[in-house]
DNA sequence: TACGGAAAAA
DNA sequence: TTTTTCCGTA
């Protein structure tokens, strides 16, 4: 692929990438740890769409959802990446659908190769109020600054003066840079953007508190509240609180 | 086109 | 564990 991405931090600054988020913890396997060998595939495909690589894949009109332009060759990429030559969309996208029940991904129905990353719990690093107070939490790995990943990829890190590294006191987990939400006007009311305002319509008003902020303005709790799936939370570390691996089985 | 079970592979 | 492969079903 021919993705040629300037390994700088420019995007940060550019008018279309503005935000990065970090996924929570559990999310990242890199490919030195046991039971990931390699790139992800959603890691792959935010690389594609964090470089441009219009052909295959790209943004679509909602924030994180994306089309798949040229299912082949986007399989074909894929395949190219895991040494998988007979890799295909029905392939892909079987791997695609495992992505629900982790809730990486979510499909957009009515919108053919339409996808949409699930992106309601992440931790937005670069929102104003950023710096939690508890930053050395979230900070036991390596920094990783994307679109690009880790070495494997043979691809140049961001990082560096300037970057997102350096917002915080410490590294930062993984982080990888989304185009802006925009142009699509967003429903995001709360204090803390792209966490949905609505997110525990049960609870909705009791206190200020009740946002997931604490009072720098940190999560701090589970995010478990954006989700509708009761059985999974997360901790600020992100670390999977599972009392179920096989959610959603009756969940809707 | 999309979904998800099942089983194998890595 | 995360795909990959295959496939029946909608």
């Amino acid at each position: 692929m021919q993705c040629s991405c300037n390994s700088s931090v420019g995007h940060l600054s550019s008018p279309y990438w503005s935000r990065a988020v970090l996924f929570p913890d559990w999310a990242y396997k890199p490919a030195w740890s046991p039971g990931s060998r390699q790139v992800q595939l959603w890691h792959f495909l935010l690389e594609l769409l964090g470089c441009g690589e219009g052909g295959a894949i790209g943004w679509g009109g909602e924030w994180g959802e994306f089309v798949i332009r040229d299912p082949e060759r986007l399989a074909r990429l894929w395949g190219e990446r895991k040494g998988k030559p007979h890799m295909n969309y029905d392939k892909l996208s079987r791997a695609l659908r495992y992505y629900y029940n982790k809730r990486i991904l979510h499909k957009t129905k009515g919108k053919r190769f339409t996808y949409k990353f699930n992106f309601s719990k992440l931790i937005l690093v670069n929102y104003p109020g950023y710096l939690p107070p508890s930053s050395h939490q979230l900070v036991h790995r390596a920094p990783l600054c994307l679109p690009f990943l880790p070495s494997e990829s043979g691809l140049p890190l961001c990082g560096g003066p300037g970057s997102l590294t350096d917002r915080a006191a410490g590294p930062l987990p993984h982080t990888f840079l989304l185009p802006k939400p925009l142009p699509v006007p967003q429903p995001l009311h709360g204090p803390f953007p792209f966490i949905p305002a609505a997110a525990r319509p049960e609870v909705s008003q009791r206190e200020p508190r009740e946002s997931g902020l604490n009072a720098n303005g940190w999560l701090h709790r589970s995010s478990a509240d954006w989700d509708v799936n009761p059985h999974i939370s997360w901790n600020l570390s992100g670390e999977k609180q599972q009392d179920d691996d096989r959610v959603e089985k009756h969940a809707d």
